[in-house]
DNA sequence: GAATGGTTCAAACGATCGTTTGAGGATACG
DNA sequence: CGTATCCTCAAACGATCGTTTGAACCATTC
């Protein structure tokens, strides 16, 4: 049918590898339609602009770690017998396979950037497709640790995501070593920020 | 004596603040130049390149900082009595002193750019410039924390910094309210992250 | 007061950016 | 076959980028 759906999905797909290494000011698109392997105007053809581009990246990733994480939290959630460390897997591990499928851990590192570019229409953009789900996460985190106030709960919440978005973006010194495999490394760093982040949830 | 000194220190002032606000491509010298009100020959004649005034910029903090750090970790180095929340005081406080004085808090989001940014020649710059104090209090933790395998450390060190530079960089949902002024934020900050990195770093 | 060395200035350089244009190719339908 | 629709392409547009240039300024020194 639609026959461009290749170009548009070579497209993007090349757009989030060059983001990521980039970033999205320094990554033009003259090095994206070439990597992609497509003509430089296909991106304003197809997109409108490099505005619209980035968001389509985004929004390509998003839609399937959100639906992931509240099919992953829809288990657990309201259950009696449901611990912090469920939800928390619920929360932590649909973004780390999210860097595994989809041709590589690039994705969150280009989420890492655009926290940190800090630009209020992406920002915005961010929270639109994303905050139903924090809320539903909170929700839950807020029945499991009835002690916190809600500032407190706001706050650790807020950590466990920076800690999160670091871990994952591969910003640390941890790397993969050469003896382990990519499936039993994503289950360690789970594994890890797990026991972290519910450690850090539970503070006295 | 140096009648330049003036001009050098507006030029990093305003490009911390820019640099923070459009990330390092996103700021162009003639933007940063006129907002220091310097001409715009100034930044190669002072600096040589766009990419020495940002190695600079990061130098002026992080030799503050550094400082700051160690000196506030000498207190406690080695002492029978130190505890967790000691170290961690020493990390964190002089991390959110420095975005505070030095003309506002824009010095982490700088650094969490450059984090993001994955600039291989900038990171080496500040591994040279930050490796030693990560290392001493690495030791200090180790002490503190002798249950804990090295890797498990070095995992759980990497998870604090991220919460950290995350709460420190305002990516966050918290901010600071109208009614509690910014040294009482500032110590709402710091003892959430001292008490969720401390519980986080003792997890079993 | 002429000369010196450090600094600032307006102007220009070539390169690269995102975007637009208009012609041409490809495919499907009458 | 003719036409309509979608897509691709090379080329060019104006804007902006980091950097360089050479003249002007200004304090200090002889």
């Amino acid at each position: 049918m639609n026959s461009s759906a290749s170009t548009k999905e070579r497209i993007l797909t090349a757009a989030e590898a060059l983001f990521a290494q980039r970033g999205f000011e320094g990554a033009s698109l003259r090095q994206l339609t070439a990597a992609a392997g497509v003509n430089l105007a296909a991106v304003n053809y197809h997109f409108g602009s490099k505005d619209h581009l980035v968001e389509q990246v985004f929004k390509r990733r998003l839609d399937q770690l959100n639906a992931r994480r509240l099919a992953a939290l829809k288990h657990f959630a309201g259950l009696q017998e449901t611990t912090l460390e469920d939800v928390l897997s619920a929360f932590i591990r649909p973004a780390l396979d999210l860097s595994h499928d989809g041709g590589g851990g690039l994705f969150m590192r280009v989420l890492a950037r655009a926290f940190a570019e800090h630009d209020d229409d992406l920002r915005k953009f961010l929270s639109d497709n994303y905050g139903h789900v924090m809320r539903q996460f909170t929700a839950e985190f807020a029945r499991l640790l009835p002690g916190l106030s809600k500032e407190e709960l706001y706050w650790r919440i807020d950590l466990v995501t920076g800690a999160l978005t670091h871990a994952m973006s591969g910003f640390g010194i941890i790397q993969r070593k050469n003896d382990v495999s990519e499936i039993t490394h994503r289950e360690q760093t789970a594994e890890h920020l797990i026991r972290f982040a519910a450690a850090g949830l539970r503070a006295p």
